[in-house]
DNA sequence: CACCCGTTTGCACCCGGTAGCAAACAGAGT
DNA sequence: ACTCTGTTTGCTACCGGGTGCAAACGGGTG
C-alpha cells in the first residue's frame, strides 16, 4: 500500500519549504501567486491532499460530530439521518453514527466521543438519563451536547425539538371538532414517554374540553409489533362499550401497528370503529393502505437550526418549532 | 472550557515520566503494579483518558469506518445500519456515515475518507460507478474498499450480498408452482437496477420454466410513490387481458407503493387480480395491511461477513449469502 | 544609495500520543 | 563483592501538520 504524500515531500519537489505548502493549502494565507502555482502542481503530481488527522491534532477541531441513535425501529429516523448529514456535511462537518445500546451505553458512547475529540455530540432521540452525566463527572470536559426531536432532561443541554403544546392542541381541536369524545393515548416505554410530553398535553387539552378521562396504556417499545401487542390487550380486556373512539399514538409506527390489529384482527373500521392518530408523517402513512392522520416534524428547519448552533451561529438554547397537521382518512 | 488532561500532566501529578503513564494505558505493557496504581489513580483524579486523535496519528490507524448511503428512502436500511454500528463498535470500530447526493458524490467522498484516514470504506448499497474510481487516480492510495447489498461493480473490490440467484430461482418456483404464468418486473432507475441482477435472473429463470415474456418496467427512483407512479402508468396503457398476474419488484418499498396504487386507485385485488412480491423483508411487509410475499436478506451474517473482512480475519473477498423467502398473502 | 514599509518565506516549537533503544535497577548465582 | 539476567523506566525520534515571530525580499521614495 503506497502511503499518503506529505507536505515536506511535495515541499521537496516544488523547491519551497514545508511551510509554503502548508500555505497554499490554507485559504487567505499570505503566499505568492507564483509560489503557489509551484506548490499546487507538485501536489497534484504527487498527489498530495492534507492529512486531517494531523490538523485536527494541531487545531484542536475534528469537523466531526458524534450523533448518537438508540431506536433504530421508528423509520422516521432515515429521513431525518438524512437531513442531518446534508447539513454537516455543507458545513464541511461530518456526521459519527453511535449506536447506544446495552452493550455501549451512554457513558461509553460519551467517553468514546470525547476521546476522539469530536465538535459536537447530537442526542438523537434516545433515553438519556441525566444521572448519566452526573456519573462521568465530565463537567466542562465534554464536548458540546444537544438533543434532537426530544425534550432535554439534562441541565445546561437544550434541545430542539417539534412544539408539543402546539401540536396536541391542534390535534386535540382536530378530533373534538370530528366529535371524538373518548379519548385514548398510547405511549412507548412508559419510562421515556415523559420526554415527548405529548401524553400530558394530549391529556390536558382534553380536560380544557371538558373530557376528564384519557386511556392511557403503553407499547413495550417504539416498535409496530409492539403498538399490535399493546391494542390487542387493550381491546381484549375492554368491553366494547367502553372502549376509545379515538386512539393517539405517541408515534407513527406504534399507530400503524395498532392500526393493524384494530382492522385485522378485530375486524373493526378505522375510523367508523376506532380513530387512529400518529406522530411523525411517515411516508408510509400517506398510503391508501393507512391514510393514517399524523402530525409532521419541521424536519428541515429543526435540523437547520441544531447545526446552525454547532457552527456558533445561533444561540445554543432550547428551541420548538411548530409542525403541521396532516388530516387524513383514519379520523 | 476545560481542556482535557494530557499523558504529560497526569505524569507529573503521579510524579513518573509521561512514558509510564502511556505504558499504565497500554495493555500488556511493561510496568511495575505499584506505579500502575500510582498513574491510575492520578490519572482518575484528573479526568484523564488518552486523546484517539493523538493516537490515531502516530499509529497511522484511525479505527473509523466510513459508510456511504446515498438511498435513504428505503426503510431497510436502518435495520442495516444498526446491525452494522452494532457490530463495528463491538470491534472497537465506528462508523463515519457519508451521505452521497448531488452536493457530495463519491469522489468527494472518497477524497474525504482518505484525508480522514479511514481505516475502511463500505459502499452500502450505494450507485458507484467504476469509472468514478479511475478519475480520483487514488489507486492503491485509497483506503480498503467493500461494497455492502449490491454488486461491485469495481474490479478488485469485493462484495457482500444477498444470493441474488437463489433467491429469485425460489421466488420463481414459488410464483410458478402458485399457477403464475405473467410475470412483470418493476426495477429502480434503470442504470442501477444490474448492480442487483435480480431482474436479470427473474427474467432467466421464467425462460427455463419456459415462460418467454416478461414485462419489465421501472420506477424513477426506490420509494414508494415512485412504485405507485410506475405502476399507475402501466395499468393505465395496458389492456386489462394483457396484464400481469403477478410483478416482482426489486424492493419492499417499490412493492408497497405498488401494491397501494393497484388496490387504491384501480380496486383490483391482490393476489387474486395481480399478485406482487417485494425483496428485504422489512417490518411492516408483515402487517396484514399488506402481507406482502419477500425475500428476507440475511442481515447479520452479511454484516458479520463484512466485519471479519475489515478486521482481516476474512480473507476479503466477494461472498454471497443465502436469504429466506417469506411466503405471505400476496401470492 | 540608504531608508522604509509591505509582502513573502523560513524557522523553532507545539499538538498528544507511539516505537524502540538504552540506561537504571533489582534479585539470584557464584 | 561481582557478574549476569530480567524487569522497569526514561529518552530520542517521529506521526503530519499549525502558529507566531523574525528574517529576507523587493519596490518606491528622498
Amino acid at each position: 500500500m503506497r502511503k499518503r504524500a506529505t507536505a515536506r515531500e511535495v515541499a521537496d519537489a516544488a523547491g519551497v519549504s514545508k511551510w509554503t505548502v502548508i500555505r497554499a493549502f490554507t485559504p487567505g494565507a499570505s503566499i505568492a501567486e507564483e509560489s503557489k502555482r509551484k506548490v499546487l502542481e507538485a501536489a497534484a503530481a504527487l498527489n498530495y491532499t492534507p492529512n486531517l488527522l494531523a490538523r485536527s491534532l494541531a487545531t484542536n477541531s475534528t469537523r466531526q460530530v458524534a450523533v448518537f441513535v438508540d431506536d433504530f425501529a421508528n423509520p422516521q429516523k432515515l429521513p431525518f439521518l438524512e437531513t442531518l448529514t446534508e447539513r454537516l456535511q455543507a458545513e464541511g462537518l461530518v456526521a459519527v453514527l453511535i449506536n447506544i445500546n446495552t452493550h455501549f451505553d451512554h457513558v461509553h458512547a460519551l467517553l468514546h466521543a470525547d476521546q476522539r475529540q469530536v465538535d459536537a455530540v447530537i442526542l438523537f432521540g434516545t433515553a438519556f438519563r441525566s444521572e448519566t452525566l452526573s456519573d462521568l463527572q465530565l463537567g466542562r470536559g465534554t464536548p458540546p451536547m444537544f438533543v434532537l426531536a426530544r425534550d432535554s432532561q439534562i441541565e445546561g443541554v437544550p434541545a430542539v425539538t417539534c412544539d408539543a403544546e402546539l401540536a396536541l392542541r391542534e390535534i386535540v381541536d382536530h378530533l373534538f371538532e370530528r366529535g371524538y369524545r373518548r379519548p385514548g393515548f398510547m405511549t412507548g416505554a412508559t419510562v421515556l414517554s415523559t420526554a415527548l410530553k405529548r401524553r400530558q398535553h394530549f391529556v390536558d387539552f382534553w380536560k380544557e374540553k371538558g373530557v376528564d378521562g384519557v386511556s392511557v396504556f403503553s407499547a413495550e417499545k417504539y416498535s409496530a409489533e409492539a403498538g399490535a401487542e399493546a391494542v390487542r390487550s387493550y381491546l381484549k380486556q375492554t368491553d366494547p362499550a367502553d372502549r376509545v373512539d379515538v386512539l393517539m399514538c405517541e408515534n407513527d409506527i406504534l399507530a400503524l401497528g395498532a392500526m393493524d390489529e384494530i382492522r385485522g384482527r378485530f375486524g373493526l373500521l378505522v375510523p367508523e370503529d376506532m380513530a387512529v392518530v400518529g406522530f411523525d408523517n411517515y411516508e408510509l402513512c400517506g398510503s391508501s393502505a393507512y391514510s393514517l392522520t399524523t402530525y409532521e416534524q419541521p424536519r428541515q428547519e429543526m435540523v437547520h437550526v441544531i447545526v446552525g448552533m454547532i457552527m456558533g451561529r445561533l444561540e445554543p438554547e432550547t428551541v420548538t418549532l411548530p409542525g403541521t397537521l396532516v388530516v387524513r382518512n383514519s379520523t
